[in-house]
Order: structure tokens, then C-alpha cells, then sequence
DNA sequence: GCATGATCATGC
DNA sequence: GCATGATCATGC
């Protein structure tokens, strides 16, 4: 079949197109008419996925989705773990055993190896009240090949159950038989049903499917995490891609919209970094923290915008001490520090009803020029500290920063080269500037 | 509406 | 306990 979306002979293809996915519900990635999406009942996301999304013809049984590709889709459940990741719903299902037909197979050339050698696994949280369609796929596609260490764990799995089979004790069957492949129960043939046949005892069996265990569902997750996201994608895209991706999944939702689509409310109606948690959550896929940034050295900054597309506050940065100020130099200082980094603007604006949404990102370094501009009001707070240290460079002073207090409150006060003592202060970013900034940048 | 002053919530 | 990022509050 012809897709216009990906090249369905290549793995790469498939698996970029997955990634449309990230961050999104199926009904958000794709069109699903009224009478599917409205209907709540409906369980397998997975073969909506494929009809949907993929646009796969309903599979036959016998290979894998994508044929061309050898590769198997497979969707399933995550649930949110206490540690803040993500851990497995339940085992994943991975094909029926045909009792007569896998006595006779070798590992090498079963149909289970043939059909589970590459799999390409699609993530969603699960959300019991959630209609299947809405439920959002949280973390990236995972491209699944078991690892030479794996692959002896479920080929010995395989065997111990291909070989109970062949003890005529098929009916005997228990998933706490193996480690990580299990022999599940699954299809008919449960209590009052009819059991199944099994080749070497007349006693008949319960059906079973061959399944990877949740426990270690949950440690591929877990893997999965550690080194997704950002590196995984990192292969396939440029940093500033990656990190605008992530964003474009949310991009003109609500700040409502994305806080309920990770799950978190503000704790506190004065909680001032709750912009910045979405931000967080947007760029972890639900975590808490992203490390990668560091790793990057890059400043993830937020920036709200009032109607008129002006920043409705200054930037801040870490305080000075009036006394350690004296000592240093421009290129010693934290605020040299910091501008020379590169900043990750999380630029959030209200729109015509006054419904703040997510606008865009921008990865942004600053110019020489206002560097220099920056060091300029720099020098001329230390010279100015040295005089007085109640009367430091304002806003008014320079386009580009000023001087403001930062501190607990009226009583955070430290010492002054003039004896006295003053509010602790920090420098900041012109709200001014940083209009003209995104202004130049993007629209 | 903006500049300036003041302070809050959070995470380490 | 404290630094940090962020926001609130006030007065012109």
C-alpha cells in the first residue's frame, strides 16, 4: 500500500513518522471520525493506531505489520512510577502459541523470532477514564531489537516453553515458568469454555500467548527513558530540532490544556515556577528535571508576554554581594557567566481572549554588541558600589540591564562598602530588551 | 503602562 | 539556610 506519510520498506522512515506521535494523543496526531472517537468503549488502541495513523491494512497474522520493513507495532499501557519515570502497565503481548505448530519449530526459525525480531513499540499513559483515542503517547517510540544478553534469556524462556509443550503438559503452562517470555493466558478457553488441543497429551489446555513479562515491560522503559528522548532523538536531529519538536507538541495549547495533560496543578495559586515546571514537563516527557540542558550548558529561561507582546517582567540572574562585587572582574562575574550561555526562551503569550498559551521557543544567544552593553552597566555597578550602593544603574539607565533588589524580603540585607547595610541585589534583563530580542527572532 | 521596589515558592 | 527563578505591588 501507497503511503504519502513514510516509506513503509524502511525502519528509519517508520520510525520518524512514529515520532509524530510523541507527546500526543492519536486523535490530536490524526483524524478519527466522530463515530470511532466517540466511542468510549472502544479498547485496542493499538489496531487504531495501525488503521489511523499508519494506515496499515487490518494485519494478517502470519508476519509482522510493517512486511516490508519486518517490523512488528506494538501499543501499550504505561502507568507513572514513584520515581517519577514511567513503568509498565502490563506484559505485552506478542502472538498466540499454536501448540502443534511450535513442537516443531527451532528457535532460529520460529515464527515468534520471526515476527518479534524488530519491534517498533509505541508508549501512551494509560488513563482509565480517558477514551482510548485521547490517551497521550508519553514517551518516544522505542525501535526494540533484544540485546545479545536478552535474546538468551527468551530463547532459553522459548524453549522451556516449546519443551513443556512437548511433555504433553501444555495444560500445565504458568507464566512464572520463565523470566523474561512468558506463556500467558489469552484468548478462549478460560472457566466453562472449551480447552484447546495439545499435540502429546489428550488432556486439553488452556489457549496462551507468548508475552514479555511487565517486569521486563518495565525495565525496557526504564532504559528506554535513561537514554530517550533527547539522545535517542539526538541521533536523528539537530539539539535545537529535538528541543523544538518537544515544544510543537504543545504549541498553542493553554497553559490549563498542557498542566492537565501532564497531570499537574499548580500547588499554590502564588507558585511562580509553574511556567517553568510545564516547561520542564514538555522537555522530560512528564519527568522532573533535564539534565540534557545542563549537559548542553544551556539557560532555560520562561518568558511571559503581556497582550501586546511585551515581556510583563525583567529577567532576573543570580545576586551580587556588594563587598565580593568590589573584587571581581567582568569575566569573573556570574552575570558574564550566564550571558554567554545559550538561552532556551519558553515564550508563553495570551491570545485574543486573554488565554495564555504556549507561543513558541527560542534558542537564543546574546549578541557581542549588548554583551558589551551588559559589561558596560556591569563596571559601572561596581564603580557605583563603591560610592553608594543605594544607588545602582536602573532600567531607565541602558537598553539592555539594570540594577534591582532580590531578595526574601525587606529584611534580606547584606553589608555595603559604606558600612550600612543594604537590600541584596542582582542584575537583570530589560523586559524592553527582551521584546526587541523576540521581536527579531521568528514572527 | 512602565519603572522600580519588594517578596514569594522551591529545591538543594 | 540560602540562592535562584519568578512574580507581585506600588507609585508615578
Amino acid at each position: 500500500m501507497q503511503n504519502a506519510n513514510y516509506d513503509p520498506a524502511s525502519v528509519e522512515s517508520i520510525y520518524s513518522f512514529a515520532r509524530k506521535l510523541t507527546g500526543r494523543s492519536l486523535s490530536e496526531a490524526t483524524f478519527i471520525p466522530n463515530a470511532i472517537a466517540n466511542d468510549k468503549n472502544r479498547g485496542d488502541l493499538g489496531s487504531l493506531v495501525e488503521s489511523f495513523f499508519f494506515e496499515l491494512e487490518p494485519g494478517s497474522d502470519s508476519g509482522p505489520d510493517f512486511t516490508e520493513a519486518g517490523l512488528e507495532l506494538k501499543t501499550t499501557g504505561v502507568l507513572r512510577a514513584a520515581s517519577g519515570g514511567y513503568k509498565a502497565k502490563e506484559r505485552l503481548v506478542l502472538g498466540m502459541i499454536n501448540f502443534e505448530k511450535v513442537v516443531n519449530e527451532s528457535w532460529e526459525e520460529s515464527s515468534f523470532l520471526r515476527k518479534c525480531r524488530v519491534l517498533l513499540i509505541l508508549f501512551y499513559l494509560y488513563e482509565k477514564e480517558r477514551p482510548v483515542v485521547d490517551r497521550r503517547f508519553v514517551l518516544d517510540p522505542l525501535l526494540f531489537r533484544a540485546s545479545e544478553a536478552d535474546l538468551i534469556v527468551i530463547r532459553s524462556d522459548w524453549e522451556f516453553i516449546r519443551q513443556k509443550i512437548m511433555d504433553g503438559e501444555a495444560h500445565e503452562l504458568s507464566e512464572g515458568d520463565t523470566v523474561y517470555l512468558g506463556a500467558c493466558r489469552k484468548g478462549s478457553g478460560g472457566l466453562g469454555e472449551s480447552l484447546r488441543k495439545q499435540p502429546f497429551s489428550e488432556i486439553g489446555a488452556k489457549s496462551r500467548a507468548f508475552a514479555f513479562k511487565q517486569g521486563f515491560m518495565s525495565s525496557l522503559i526504564g532504559n528506554h527513558e535513561s537514554d530517550s528522548g533527547f539522545m535517542a532523538a539526538l541521533h536523528e536531529s539537530s539539539f535545537e530540532e529535538v528541543i523544538v519538536a518537544k515544544f510543537d507538541a504543545h504549541r498553542e495549547k493553554s497553559v490549563l490544556e498542557i498542566s492537565k495533560s501532564f497531570d499537574v496543578m499548580k500547588s499554590n495559586k502564588n507558585q511562580k515556577g509553574f511556567h517553568r515546571n510545564l516547561a520542564v514537563k514538555i522537555l522530560s516527557d512528564g519527568g522532573h528535571s533535564v539534565p540534557e540542558l545542563q549537559k548542553a550548558g544551556v539557560e532555560m529561561k520562561t518568558i511571559r508576554l503581556g497582550a501586546r507582546g511585551r515581556p510583563k517582567e525583567s529577567m532576573s540572574f543570580p545576586g551580587f554581594k556588594f563587598l565580593e562585587i568590589l573584587e571581581e572582574t567582568w569575566e569573573g562575574s556570574s552575570f558574564y557567566e550566564k550571558l554567554e550561555k545559550k538561552f532556551l526562551f519558553v515564550i508563553f503569550r495570551p491570545d485574543k481572549n486573554g488565554v495564555e498559551r504556549l507561543d513558541r521557543v527560542l534558542l537564543w544567544n546574546m549578541p557581542y554588541g549588548d554583551r558589551l552593553e551588559a559589561m558596560r552597566v556591569w563596571e559601572d555597578t561596581k564603580r557605583r558600589v563603591a560610592i553608594d550602593a543605594t544607588d545602582l544603574p536602573k532600567s531607565s539607565e541602558s537598553l539592555v540591564a539594570h540594577v534591582r533588589p532580590k531578595g526574601r524580603n525587606g529584611n534580606d540585607v547584606i553589608p555595603t562598602p559604606q558600612g550600612g547595610m543594604h537590600l541584596r541585589q542582582c542584575f537583570w534583563l530589560n523586559a524592553g530588551y527582551l521584546e526587541q530580542v523576540i521581536r527579531g527572532t521568528g514572527k
